[in-house]
DNA sequence: CGATGTATTTGACGCTGTGTCAAAAACATG
DNA sequence: CATGTTTTTGACACAGCGTCAAATACATCG
């Protein structure tokens, strides 16, 4: 066995940067290479495929991001925790200069397009993927608060409800990039759910 | 003057079920040439590059799409027309087989994405433009219905929040698929903006 | 310590797709 | 019928994805 002369994990972490910033269209395999010092071959002999080095890097992003989310939905009373929720939300998709947008949205709608290829079917698996573990976390946040009396309600309804929104935020940050009213909209979206009153 | 031979319409017609169906990524202008009967560098003589087709074909559908929307708010209670507006939006990006997805979603991810390339900005406003517009109409229809005492809110953050879950629809359909549940959210989005209660 | 085998690296190749260009063709106009 | 303008046409250059065989480097075993 020869051993592999670059670093599984920072490739990935390169690479995902890449995605993040340019777009799956607008990252080609050599500019990771590049970045990476690799030969782009090397590449698909590690990885396979564009499509599939993506989804590696992908799916190395969305567990650091489903901790922090769990993180974030962790602490203080129900209507902090949602906030938060919708604050490293907006947070994390208004990041970098230029913004980069939300990963999972924009992978989901590069990748998940062109129908029958096989791999495609992995790429829309991985991100309902995270959609719904996201969704679960936040149902559970919800029950949560309605055992303390801080919630009444449909807690799976009131959880794909907010998790709709987050996912048309991510749309509207793309097309308008006015982050004041995304927040405004998340705020919105806290009041309807919750109801208006502090705490 | 040699005239055109090939319907300018038309083959903008043609090329955006194309784009569509498989996505600006996965249709090629040697697709639409052949399905139009033209030559490829005809389309580039006419439409300029593959994106501005795209765009030039979008703008066309996003008329006739515009003109449905404001159809469907035109007529019955203010939950009916709010309905209808949903009804109409699930219906068109479940339409086709597979289902094609939201246009202006998709288009909007996948040419919005690489920045700094001039068109895509034009891109990107022909999408903002879309959906400014729909807000536009639902606000529209929100204070006509608080005229006439069928809505108790402001309108302007209540159709932006209509708008946002649309758009979370438009990506949760590329997620999951499952339609009964995205008129379930939609119908979980009316009562929360409307109130419970039926008429 | 040297031989063997296995996995990685490397560079070249084929293919598809975008976009450009100059020459040919077709028609409106005078 | 001659002229000029626009479209058409086919060839070309270029970038990017993916593949392959040969070369390479190392672990392992005798």
């Amino acid at each position: 066995m020869r051993p592999r002369e670059f670093d599984h994990d920072e490739v990935l972490r390169i690479a995902f940067d890449q995605f993040w910033r340019n777009g799956v269209r607008g990252t080609s395999l050599s500019d990771i290479a590049r970045d990476a010092g690799v030969q782009r071959g090397s590449l698909y002999n590690a990885f396979g495929s564009k499509e599939a080095l993506f989804l590696q890097a992908y799916e190395r992003y969305a567990e650091d991001y489903l901790a922090a989310l769990q993180k974030a939905l962790g602490a203080g009373s129900l209507r902090k925790r949602i906030t938060a929720f919708f604050d490293l939300t907006i947070t994390n998709f208004r990041s970098g200069t230029p913004p980069r947008g939300c990963p999972t949205t924009r992978g989901l709608m590069e990748l998940g397009a062109a129908e029958g290829e096989g791999l495609d079917d992995d790429a829309r698996q991985a991100f309902a993927n995270l959609i719904a573990r996201i969704t679960a976390l936040v149902q559970d946040t919800l029950s949560a608060g309605a055992a303390r009396g801080e919630f009444d309600g449909n807690a799976a309804a009131a959880a794909l409800h907010i998790v709709t929104v987050t996912r048309g935020l991510a749309v509207l940050e793309r097309a308008f990039g006015d982050e004041p009213q995304l927040r405004k909209i998340a705020a919105h979206t806290i009041d309807l759910v919750l109801g208006k009153k502090g705490g």
